[in-house]
DNA sequence: ACAAGCTATGTTATCGGCAACATACTCTGT
DNA sequence: ACAGAGTATGTTGCCGATAACATAGCTTGT
């Protein structure tokens, strides 16, 4: 789009036609309002007469219960907040649209509070801007430290709720632990040879990150493989690139285990541009499989994650909390590894 | 992350503590709630003795206004629904990230609800959840035909704005057409050499998409080029891959102008499989510059989109709606060619 | 010095639901 | 045939704010 002027169009004219009430109703059906408030509610004790001509006025009248009026005399509403920064940086816009998805079948709306991360005022503006609207619960998506520490302090106001991102490693048995999430891919490049990595790792301040880093020391370790070294990046391609590309000498390791894809495309750019082949020389590895990964040159090995699914499971999570309910379970598939073409066997005997 | 086990951590136990209310800050403060209401209101007329008793029990009270009764009572709320689908695809969280922030700016919350494009009762059933939460507005953030014709029935009751994705066709004076937008990116292939061109667009229902493939058209012809067809793609790097793959044999374009950066990337994959080396034998450009685009191999040429401006302008076309008021202007920076190593010079008169 | 006119503040009604209590009506048993 | 129990429905008050109207207290003019 070029200015402003072209972004978008008008609607028509507005008159909001005001919304027919349950008082509009009830004097519709020549019924109290109070039968028209039992009737929604699914209150069974309602004369079959009494009913149809409920039913009929409602019709008529088009009538919608309003939620505004429900949650002043319940003190509750039927709104949560989500907590995010940065998801069009990092991806997982799916996370938004499954909470979203899952917010909207148990009735609730999903409010976006965009912080701004960098801005520590952002925090406490957000904190009031929830208490004002009245919200059933808050939800972070991202789960940096920062994030962390905001729910902890709204915690004590309304019941709150952070989506972990996938982490690779579950508090699982230890038997599943070689199958899914970042140990299979280490295992994976093991299965192909390689005896030296190199750990790609997402922000420190982000839990998920740490857990992968994590999973990716242990599963090392497990499987008596050598780690060449950790690199630190901010999830984005950029990040990625730089790392490789910053470096004075690269390392001896033979595959790159990247903590997201964008990283790992960024660091397959910097590793190409340095005389490296992908995978004949050298191996990469992601995680997160977003959409593009399989579109990548060459398409990447990485691991997938249901971020849709994640987003749904977090808002049901939250729903117990806020509803005193059983968790409704939701599962959420592990991270299967997804191989392609950007991992291949360990160069051999070559020397250096 | 494994399963819904680790999906997240709970927060304290919560008990509410019950809000503080104008009620309240009235009896401390000796006055009566109207005087509070006034304060609050910034009315003029208070004794500044009066005030000052309002100004510290409000503060040691801590209270907050409650939205919720504020809105029953004065029946505007103070939420704008954001209708969107294909979030995570079309990449543009930027536009919901942005159209949060620019919403909060003014005092409003964003709720997302996320449509499912593909059923025609997802519609239907958001527009019941917008009257019933009160909803001040509505903004489409994606321009479907189904999106428009959704908020074609909705605007009848609240005010609702479409915010159109980036076309690179502003209404702007023919002066600037070839410097901005995909008529730069035309003009940078001519520049190049390029006589030949190929389009690969979006789908037929978003008015971006045709709105792209008409700038393309007219471009090519205002440059007096020839184009040897149009494919037709869904934005992702898939439909990008399949566009080029499925081709019995590839035309003899020298150059691919794709509708955005996703699908450029699957399209030069499915070249480069093909034969083709990028820039040498063929020239590829896209538009939206999404953060991956300048890691692509090679780095993508494309139109830089500033999403999230657009997300925080659809917001202010709303309110000067829902408000009647003057627009607020927010620049959107028209889509700025970058140009990277995809594009190159034409082939020249090498034989096919 | 007192009516008229302001100013600062208080009182009551209202938004649209829900909940508690109130009452009219039906059914049952004796 | 009528008390008592139960059922269907109506009436009133409340959530927390705003709006309209009401009333004290202070100026001002003559």
């Amino acid at each position: 789009m070029g200015t402003s002027a072209d972004l978008g169009r008008a609607g028509p004219a507005t008159f909001r036609v005001k919304a027919a009430t349950i008082y509009d109703v009830a004097r519709a059906a020549g019924v109290s309002h109070q039968t028209v408030s039992r009737f929604l509610k699914g209150f069974e004790g309602i004369r079959p007469e009494t009913r149809d001509k409920v039913v009929q006025a409602i019709d008529a009248l088009g009538y919608r219960p309003n939620l505004t009026a429900r949650s002043l005399k319940s003190g509750r509403s039927h709104r949560i907040g989500a907590l995010t920064h940065d998801i069009s940086k990092v991806g997982p816009g799916g996370i938004v649209e499954g909470a979203s998805v899952g917010a909207r079948e148990a009735g609730y709306m999903l409010d976006i509070i965009a912080l701004d991360a960098l801005n520590p005022r952002a925090i406490e503006e957000s904190l009031a801007l929830i208490t004002q609207h009245d919200l059933a619960g808050v939800l972070a998506l991202t789960s940096t430290d920062a994030m962390t520490s905001a729910i902890e302090r709204i915690a004590f106001r309304v019941p709150a709720y952070v989506a972990k991102e996938s982490d690779g490693m579950p508090d699982e048995p230890r038997s599943k632990l070689s199958s899914v999430g970042v140990p299979a891919l280490v295992a994976h490049l093991a299965e192909l040879g390689h005896r030296r990595l190199m750990h790609i790792a997402g922000p420190d301040t982000w839990s998920a990150s740490r857990n992968r880093t994590r999973a990716y020391e242990s599963a090392v370790q497990a499987q008596g493989l050598h780690s060449v070294g950790i690199l630190y990046g901010d999830w984005s391609a950029r990040s990625g690139y730089h790392a490789i590309a910053n470096l004075a000498a690269l390392p001896d390791a033979t595959a790159f285990v990247v903590s997201n894809d964008q990283m790992a495309l960024g660091a397959m750019l910097a590793l190409k541009e340095r005389g490296r082949r992908i995978p004949e020389d050298v191996s990469v590895v992601g995680t997160d499989d977003i959409p593009e990964a399989a579109y990548f040159d060459p398409p990447l090995t990485t691991l997938r994650n249901d971020f849709e699914a994640q987003g749904r499971a977090a808002v049901y999570q939250l729903l117990a909390l806020i509803e005193h309910s059983e968790v409704k379970l939701v599962t959420v598939p592990p991270p299967m590894i997804v191989v392609r073409r950007s991992s291949g066997p360990e160069p051999g005997s070559r020397p250096g």
